[in-house]
DNA sequence: ATGACGATTTACT
DNA sequence: GTAAATCGTCATA
């Protein structure tokens, strides 16, 4: 089982705009075993490291928000430039948080669907707060998919479009140098999407192998 | 104005 | 394994 190694105490550098305008699924790849960080209103630090992603690949993409050229007010973050944050609403109930790739008018973004908590588990336990006479057995399903994780940072519609490079609510620091090796990623079809067609079946979900703190340890269909 | 549908999670059989 | 929860969004009228 291929645990990551924890990150120095101390903020680490950014990611940078040229990591996330890359090609989708290359920065799907590099994003595993990188920090999501959030600095709430009260100032508690809060941090993940990245073990679960999806590709989504913008209008030929029957899966995405943006499939057929798709615009409208909830997706129109995913338009604009890379590196900022799309956050959508859904099944009522739910957020989820994507990091937008590619340039300007290229509408492709990697949803992050699971981290391994680093920084701030209590805070996030009050955050998930699933029932408060019954805690969370265990951090390992903390941030174990992608709505869980939005809800254990605080990450909201009001997050949506924010500038992951720049804000100092909610970026991305450089955990890795190097980007994982191949043979340490799991890679299978995305979640979620069976109504897509052909493309419910392209390998587009990358996840660090053996991690304990994925979404699903199902389903991956080579390295 | 209305109805169908989720890039999910949780509880339960 | 199945089902319920729950509502913003969008297509249609």
């Amino acid at each position: 089982m291929v645990l990551l190694p924890d990150p120095p105490a101390e903020s680490l550098p950014r990611l940078t705009r040229s990591f996330c305008r890359r090609d989708t699924v290359t920065v799907a790849r590099a994003l595993l075993g990188q920090l999501l960080v959030r600095r709430l209103k009260d100032g508690t630090r809060l941090s993940g490291l990245i073990v679960e992603t999806e590709a989504y690949l913008g209008p030929d993409d029957r899966a995405a928000h943006t499939y057929n050229h798709h615009r409208s007010p909830r997706n129109q973050s995913m338009w604009g430039p890379a590196g900022h944050a799309y956050v959508y609403f859904t099944y009522g109930m739910h957020h989820c948080m994507n990091v937008v790739t590619r340039d300007e008018h290229c509408p492709q973004a990697v949803l992050i669907r699971a981290l391994q908590p680093i920084e701030g588990h209590q805070a996030m336990r009050l955050l998930r707060q699933p029932n408060p006479a019954k805690p969370l057995p265990n951090d390992t399903n903390l941030c174990s998919g992608p709505a869980k994780l939005c809800k254990a940072f605080a990450i909201a519609r009001a997050l949506d479009g924010i500038d992951l490079i720049t804000s100092d609510e909610l970026w991305l620091e450089r955990a890795r140098t190097r980007a994982l090796p191949n043979k340490n990623i799991a890679v299978g079809p995305r979640i979620g999407i069976q109504s897509s067609g052909d493309w419910a079946d392209k390998p587009l979900r990358f996840a660090v192998r053996g991690s304990p703190y994925i979404s699903r340890p199902s389903g991956f269909t080579k390295t």
